[in-house]
RNA sequence: GGCGCUGUACCCAAGUGGCUUAAGGGGAAGGUCUGCAAAACCUUUAUUCGUCGGUUCGAAUCCGACCGGCGCCUCCA
């Protein structure tokens, strides 16, 4: 297995430090909206890296953090009065239950930064000790030039950087570039005591300290969206490594961009769907389908009619979950076992999800697979139950466990829904044959349903059924 | 200006030296099945991979130049 690593720019092979463990850290919200279709875009893409490590039997400890202190949090709470706290509340809850209709498996750990301040405390002190922090006036901030290998992840250099000269201007700062570990509070923001005073952390210093303390000083995957690597993945390393001296991470993942119009969707441009609102529209497999369908690093633009034709897709997976399903159901024991290779798919399924998580080309492995089995279907008078199960089983592990386009368990639940919907309209048909005094047929339904296990009661002016 | 990504059919999108005279999804056209419809299956839909040169027995795939799109360099998935 190999992957893309942002560091190296070049595929890596895949060695975790300790298998079959893998220590996986992704970038999570900022809680102060609900997230758009390109954050979801990221999300997903995690969760199927995960769901793919787990399908090869890694064990996977999946840490994402929820940012609950920030700048856009202080200001939400003060335009809409509300203490910040109330505000990452609401939008953290939002969130979990907006990934949690996405399909996406839910973390094994989702530490908040609000919950982990005194390990960024600590951190942010050994940082001092070690001389790469200074503290002006009861604002931390990192010495950049203090880091030698500062840009090695983005690839840029600090007097390019500087000379760019889009960098803040701030007086207390020795030099631009240099970053926020802790900053002083100003009346009416959320804050801690420190040995620098009372404040709240930087931004990048709460991934630093979380993943060292859920996943160790030394991560197998960080991932996240394309707009990390600088500053933020960038700034990360420096705090990381400069606290503990040795790596921080081994393979660095980063997802591309969902664009709109051409143009890349974001928040600050304001030009960004929320994930919330197409669900209302598309199914969570659709838009899982959308994203698998490209490659996960490029750049994908959005519309509703690439969804739509993604959730024709899912459609066409749907159509052959139900009919194994209903295979199954007959149970059919006599029937032929068709010469069908499956073994092939799954090969080919790892072999393409191997290199650098080709989900596009896994994609069409699925669909192959789907056609070739309609075929048989379609061109076989009775078939083995075995065979049906084998095409669950195919599906269940590829499909719907790794990529979470088709979900088994939702057809039962649809078809138990269906159950009532089916009698009652078949009580009113009846209702009419009695009406039209053809009791001949309308008993011989009554009794057909009663041998397979409905009972009907005609009483005054309605009739009920009950299960047997 | 620096760094990175990217240009493949009507749309989306894999493929990055011979297995591909280019996967898969959607769309369109025709057919099989069918009382009709849906589903499913079959056939067709790029002699061609932004443009122009070059390397090679062989290139969408490597090299060079040129043209175009996007992102990061400031909070952002």
């Amino acid at each position: 297995m190999r992957f893309y690593n942002t560091f190296s720019k070049s595929k890596e092979e895949f060695i975790p430090q300790n298998p079959p463990t893998v220590s996986f850290y992704t970038c999570g919200p900022t809680v102060y909206d609900y997230f758009h279709i390109g954050n979801a875009r990221s999300f997903i893409m995690a969760d199927v890296l995960r769901r793919y490590l787990e399908y090869k039997g890694f064990k996977v400890k999946f840490v994402m953090n929820l940012t609950d202190v920030d700048d856009r949090i202080i200001k939400k709470s003060i335009d809409e009065k509300k203490p910040s706290h109330v505000v990452s509340d609401f939008y953290a809850n939002a969130f979990f239950e907006d990934i949690n209709l996405l399909k996406i498996k839910p973390a094994t750990v989702f530490p908040k930064a609000t919950q982990h301040v005194s390990e960024m405390i600590e951190m942010i002190r050994e940082l001092e000790e070690r001389g790469v922090a200074y503290n002006v006036d009861g604002n931390v901030f990192y010495d950049v030039s203090k880091f030698t290998d500062y840009g090695k992840l983005s690839g840029k250099n600090i007097e390019e950087l500087s000379a760019g000269a889009r960098v803040e201007v701030n007086d207390n700062k020795k030099n631009p570039l240099d970053f926020a570990l802790w900053k002083k509070a100003k009346e009416g923001e959320p804050s801690w005591d420190s040995p620098w005073g009372k404040g709240r952390p930087g931004w990048h210093i709460e991934c630093s300290a979380m993943s060292s303390k859920h996943l160790g000083e030394t991560i197998d995957i960080h991932a996240g969206g394309n707009d990390l690597i600088f500053p933020h993945h960038e700034n990360e390393i420096a705090q990381s490594e400069a606290a503990h001296n040795h790596k921080f991470v081994k393979y660095w993942i980063h997802f591309g961009f969902l664009n709109i119009n051409e143009e890349k969707m974001s928040k600050s441009l304001g030009n960004f769907l929320t994930a919330r609102e197409i669900l209302k529209k598309y199914s969570a497999e659709a838009i899982r389908l959308f994203f698998l369908q490209t490659y996960y690093g490029g750049p994908l633009n959005f519309s509703f009619n690439l969804l739509a034709a993604a959730e024709k897709g899912v459609e066409k997976i749907k159509n052959l979950a139900e009919k194994i399903e209903s295979e199954i159901k007959k149970d059919d024991n006599i029937g032929l076992v068709p010469d069908f290779n499956i073994k092939y798919y799954y090969d080919e399924f790892e072999k393409v999800m191997d290199d650098d998580l080709n989900t596009p080309q896994a994609c069409a492995v699925i669909f192959d697979f789907i056609r070739s089995a309609n075929k048989i279907i379609s061109e076989t008078e009775s078939l083995h139950v075995s065979f049906f199960i084998d095409l669950k089983k195919f599906l269940t592990e590829t499909a719907e466990n790794v990529f979470g386009i088709i979900h088994f368990e939702e057809l039962y639940k649809k078809s138990a829904q269906l159950d009532g919907k089916l009698i009652n309209l078949i009580i009113d048909l009846r209702t009419k044959l009695k009406k039209e005094k053809n009791f001949l047929l309308a008993d011989s339904i009554r009794d057909e349903l009663n041998k397979i296990g409905i009972e009907l009661k005609d009483g005054k002016d309605s009739t009920t059924y009950k299960f047997k």
